[in-house]
DNA sequence: CAAATGACGGGGT
DNA sequence: AACCCCGCCATTT
């Protein structure tokens, strides 16, 4: 594995905001890694924990948390994303709505209204 | 070295 | 929705 693909990787991973959340496969292309979903999946797997990346806002394209049901990691991850707002409906997040970056734009903007007149 | 595995994804049935 | 199959490739067995 090359370090220069895993920088990429941790960056786009730290651009995701709080509060939302991206998958695999979205952070993958935005590193310029096409079709390297589990690439992204080592790298934050075997990330050091000082680097202090937001791994808790990855999540699978179904909108769910890829660790085992009852797991400590899957636990964790769930009140972490909890914690900044992000919901779970039967165990999966709306990727409409808290998805990151968002493809819709328009429906995007209407959700989170960030600008104003929304 | 070959085969299996995995924090994945997408398309087809 | 459930399932299967293929692409992807670093690591592990």
């Amino acid at each position: 594995m090359n370090n220069d693909a895993q920088e990429k990787i941790h960056a786009a991973v730290r651009s995701i905001p709080r509060g939302r959340v991206s998958t695999y496969g979205r952070i993958a292309r935005l590193a310029g890694l096409e079709r390297r979903a589990r690439l992204v999946g080592h790298t934050l797997r075997t990330a050091p924990d000082d680097l202090m990346l937001p791994w808790h806002r990855v999540i699978n394209a179904q909108g769910r948390i890829s660790f085992p049901e009852g797991s400590a990691h899957q636990c964790e991850q769930y009140a972490l994303l909890q914690e900044e707002g992000v919901v779970f409906v039967n165990g999966s997040v709306d990727l409409a709505r808290f998805g990151w970056p968002a493809d819709g734009g328009d429906l995007d903007r209407y959700l989170w209204d960030y600008s104003s007149d929304g």
